[in-house]
Order: C-alpha cells, then structure tokens, then sequence
RNA sequence: CGGGGUAUAAUUCAGUUUGGUAGAAUGCUUGCUUUGGGAGCAAGAUGCCGUAGGUUCAAAUCCUAUUGCCCCGACCA
C-alpha cells in the first residue's frame, strides 16, 4: 500500500471529546470517527487493526472446534418473549417494528438466537459437541456511552455458543474456551488476567472475565503475582486473618464523648486501629435491617453483605431504624441489640482479642471485647463480607494481593440448561431419553481489545503496535519522494518486504521528512525504514524500532532479510 | 434519571460580561522557495454562531424552550 493512496486523515489537534489515551489516539491517528454517541465508524487504518484481531481470533477458534456462521442482527421478538428477557431486558435493548407491526430489536446478544436455529436442527447426542462463533455488530444502548470505544451502543464483538451433552462435555468446551483466549490476547501482545467471576443468578457453573490491566480501566481487580489467581475487588476471596491470642479481659464499657467515627474512638481509647470493630448498618428493600460489622481498618463489600443476607438491594439504613433494632447510630454493636436485624459478622472480627466497639448508647462503647465470647453465636452470620485490600493475602498461595485497574476484554461462561430450557431445545441421549443442552457462551469485545492494546502500548508520541495487530508491519519513507532516486531505492525495498509476506506501507507522500516522521510515530508502526541521501551514499538503510527506539543501519544488500528477523521479535 | 460543563469554519478555540458588518491558529487550494522531526513567503476558499420561539431599530451575545456532545454519579451486566 502506498501512503499517497491510503485514506489516513492523522489529527494535529487533540479533538475535545476524548479524555482516554487510547481514545484521543484512535482519533488523532485517523483509526475512528464518531458519528453519534457510542457509535464509531472504522477508517481503512482501524480496521485493518480490527481485521488482525478478528483473524487470531479465528485461528483460535477454528483450532478448538468452532465454526464461524453468521445470523441476523435483527431479531423477532417471538424468541425473546419465549426466554422471557424481552420483558426483563429494558431500555438497554433497541427495539423497532416492521411495517406490519411486528417487533424486532438489534441484538444485544444471541442466545436465544442460537437457541433457536439449533432446536430441532440438532436432535441426536452424535451431532455433539458443538462450537458455533460469528463475529457481528451487537447493540446495547448503555445509559451512559464513554471512552469511545471502551463503551458503545454499537460493538463488534466475536460471541461463540457451545452445545454439549452433559455437564462433563460442557466443562471440556469451557476449557478449550479459556484456553484459546489465554492464546488470542496472548498473541495481541496484551497484559491481562483471567479474572474469577461471579456467574450470579444464572448459577452453577464458572466464569472468568479476561481484563487488560490498566489503570484508566473501568472495573478494579485483585491479582497474584506469584501464583496466577486473579479476581474481580467484589468477588475477591478472603481469608481470616487471625489476630495473636491473647487472654480475654472482662467486658467493660467506657465513655467516648463524640467519637462516633472509628478514627475519633481510636484516638481517644489510643488503640490500634487492628483492635477496634467497625459497623455498617443497611437496610434491603422490605426495610430489613441489616448490620455488618468488620475491623476497623477494613472496609464492608457490599455484594457479600447482600449474598450473604439474601437481600436484592441494600442502601444506608435510617437512624430510627436502627433505633428501633436497639441500637445507636455510631456506636453500634451486636452485644445486646433485640432480634429481628440480620447481624453479619466478618471472619476476622472473629479472631480478635480484647477489642474495642460500640455499646449501642450514645458517647459509649465496650473495651475488651472478644467476640467468641461475647457474640451471641445463634444470632450471628459469621462469613467473608470485606473488601479486598492491597497486602491481602492470596486465598491461593498467601502471597500479597496487589490490586489494580482492568478493561475487561473477554468472559467465558457456562450457561447450563438455562437457554436451553426455556427455548426447550433438546435432544435424545445415548438412551432415547429426551434431554436438554448444556451451554455456555464466550464474547470478545474486539474494538476493546483494540482500544485496550493502545491503552497499554502508548508514549507521548503516539501509539506502539504489537507486530500481530499493527495496521502495518513496516513503513518505508524516503526523506523526500520527489527525489527520483529516493523513490525508486524505497520501491525496490518495498516490493521485496511484499514479496516476504511482509506488510509494509510505503509513505510516498511529498510531504516533508518531519510531518512524515510524526506520523509514523503516532500510527506507531513496529519498524521505519528510512530512506535518505545519506543512506543511498553509503548503500544502506536506517532502522527505527518504534517500541525501542533503537536504530540500525544495514546494507542494502541483506537490509530486507534483517528486517524481517527484526519482525519476529515485535 | 440526578449533578456539572459545553455547543461559533474541517480541527482546536477566542468573541457573549456591556447587543451594533464573523475572528485567530492549525488544516485545505494555488504559486515560488525549502526538504532528516508537524517549514517560509504570497494569494485564496471555507460559517443557518446546535435548533425553535421571544425581546429589540438591531441578537453569536439578552430571555424561554428544546436537542446533541463531554464529565461525575445512580442504573445495567
């Protein structure tokens, strides 16, 4: 491809409605443009970046089995009301009608869609197991677009649903999933984790979400970095940390005027913070009260909080509630409030000794508090309901946590029968017997993947590919093209790299060698040839390599078998 | 849906307070010079001042409504 011919328009000016890196670079460097909120158009140079991905995406899919179809984006609403998540879907869904009335909406995903192409196609366990992708536009028209393409209403993305017999079979078709996707981002040049992940109210199987570490990310994860254990802040397991033992003092209660915060009662008891106990009083939305209590210096995760209580929401409680539970708004404790309020306790607290909390009267609280002593067993839920903290020990190894930021790329997720079940999609056993499919499904955010490649590969010049999804491998610029001789060294260069496979873009452009250099350096090509007066007196060429910055001179001569070594590790 | 911001040339932005002929830089076109890190000189083209009402002799500017976009939050997964 010569650069003359290419449709690149590179921005000068930073446009003003990107605040992401990757996002003002997508634009700058010419790869998208909005048309309106949350969706983008690919221009010729983000999409051959898009093309590249969808290409590994596909090898690795076609390796495990999968099989690439194509359905309609458009769908009737029949199938939807039949899994009844027309109903539950909302406003996130875009819905239209035909002329003749009938609705329809864009997919947001295709489940139902799959479902009921398989149903009744597929009757036999001897079709099994079965792995069918597309790679398709999805629609979900979020409440708030942001971040480019990190969130749009109109997504490509690479979803792939797999039919299996039994549980055992549908474990297996997991396992291939996750592990091609290890190799898909893997081959991206991504730093990304597997991530535990809830499946919530869909059940019974697993999930992981595969998140790009980075810091503008919008989801917050807890990682290993000696051991390859991963999980979302909410979802993070915790062990109890158990506090040195000590002989239990007898309960006694203190006056603590005003100190109805922990850091207050900590101050004026001069207590560790360790030592101290820290509640959390909610109420769910039949009015339920519920308090969750942890040490001081620790934080309530609200999603355990809510799992652990059986509760659909949770939100602050209001103080006569918690007066009415017998309890006092800043000096809360679970010694002595009446029944009736769920009283979650968190494993550590547990474990202290001779600690400090609330006496549920106003200015008090209890010193030599032992909870397995003084905590009515019977009345308690005692289970993990704290936040991950960076330090935390591994629930895997006990090695640290760290914490960090992610963009979540791609999630793999086992669905069971539940799609099949509702759509009633079977087929016979080995038996005769009349059974229903086992499922799960596997999505790729691909302009994601994109966007998160860039998040993570940029200086204050621009973008750095990875040689595997690089809209180009190789740019070759003579100084200046309008010097016959330039052009026609830089041609022949161009034509060998091409006839090794190699793809290179040849920047013919008559502009001058430092607009062309700028270019280069935002477009971020792994490699740049140079061609200069310089360079043809001594029958060479200069190499810059975009990541490294490096720069070699080769002869002509083996210039073109160089480069390409060059190419293998980029 | 709540809070905040914003809308003027292809892009980035002045101009709005105090109403009076639409501005700059970059980009684009043409010519000459220049050619290893976003060149110089000269000549050009480019605007429903988001939209709709209102006030006024006169509105980019004041008033009302409305829409798009950006950010924070809630919601959703």
């Amino acid at each position: 491809m010569k650069a003359s011919e290419f449709y690149a328009p590179t921005l000068r000016a930073v446009p003003a409605e990107a605040e992401l890196i990757s996002h003002k670079l997508m634009l700058r460097a010419g790869l998208i443009r909005k048309s309106a909120g949350g969706m983008y158009s690919y221009l010729p140079l983000g999409w051959r970046v898009m093309k590249k991905i969808m290409q590994i995406i596909r090898e690795e899919m076609d390796a495990k089995g999968g099989q690439e179809l194509m359905m309609p984006i458009t769908q009737p609403a029949e199938i939807w009301q039949e899994s009844g998540r027309w109903a539950v879907y909302g406003d996130e869904m875009m819905r239209m009608k035909d002329r003749h009335g009938r609705e329809f909406c864009l997919g947001p995903t295709h489940e139902e869609m799959i479902t009921s192409l398989i149903r009744g196609e597929v009757n036999s366990y001897k079709q099994l197991p079965l792995m069918l992708y597309q790679i398709q536009n999805k629609y979900r028209d979020e409440i708030r677009p942001r971040f480019g393409l990190m969130r749009s209403r109109e997504f490509v993305m690479k979803d792939l649903y797999s039919f299996d017999k039994d549980l055992d079979g549908m474990n297996i078709s997991y396992e291939k999933m996750y592990d091609a996707y290890d190799k898909i981002f893997t081959r991206c040049g991504l730093k990304f984790r597997a991530v535990e992940a809830d499946n919530g109210a869909i059940g019974g199987g697993h999930s992981h979400e595969f998140t790009v570490l980075a810091p503008s990310g919008e989801s917050s994860i807890a990682y290993c970095e000696s051991c390859d254990y991963a999980a979302s802040d909410e979802k993070a397991e915790l062990k109890v940390i158990c506090a040195e033992v000590e002989e239990m003092k007898p309960l006694e209660k203190v006056l603590t005027p005003n100190c109805h915060t922990i850091e207050m009662v900590k101050n004026y008891l001069k207590v560790p913070i360790e030592k101290t106990i820290k509640a959390v009083a909610f109420q769910d939305d039949d009015g339920r009260l519920i308090l969750a209590f942890v040490r001081g210096d620790h934080e309530v995760n609200e999603i355990k909080v809510l799992n652990a209580t059986n509760a659909l929401h949770l939100h602050m409680a209001e103080d006569s509630a918690i007066n009415e539970a017998g309890g006092c708004a800043g000096f809360m404790s679970p010694i002595g409030l009446k029944d009736g309020a769920a009283i979650v306790v968190d494993l550590t607290v547990m474990e202290m000794f001779n600690a400090v909390a609330g006496a549920n009267e106003v200015d008090t609280h209890f010193i030599n508090v032992n909870p397995k002593r003084d905590f009515d067993a019977e009345k308690i839920i005692v289970t993990d309901i704290r936040m991950v903290q960076e330090g935390d020990p591994c629930p895997h190894c006990g090695k640290s946590l760290k914490m960090t930021r992610g963009i979540e790329v791609g999630q793999v997720f086992t669905l069971g029968n539940k799609y099949s079940k509702a759509l009633n999609a079977t087929f016979l056993d080995e038996n005769g017997k009349e059974k229903f499919f086992e499922m799960g499904c596997y999505g790729i955010g691909v302009g994601r993947t994109m966007a998160a490649a860039i998040e993570q590969n940029n200086d204050a010049d621009g973008i750095i590919w990875t040689r595997a999804i690089a809209p180009f491998e190789v740019v070759i610029v003579p100084v200046n093209a309008k010097v016959p001789e330039q052009l026609d060294y830089a041609e022949k260069i161009y034509d060998e790299l091409k006839n090794l496979g190699v793809d290179v873009l040849l920047d013919d452009r008559t502009e001058r060698a430092g607009v062309k250099f700028k270019d280069c350096d935002l477009i971020g090509y792994p490699i740049r040839v140079t061609i200069s007066p310089k360079t043809l007196e001594s029958n060479s060429v200069e190499i810059k390599v975009r990541r490294s910055g490096e720069i070699f001179h080769f002869d002509r001569a083996d210039c073109v078998t160089k480069i390409f070594e060059l190419l293998k590790n980029l």
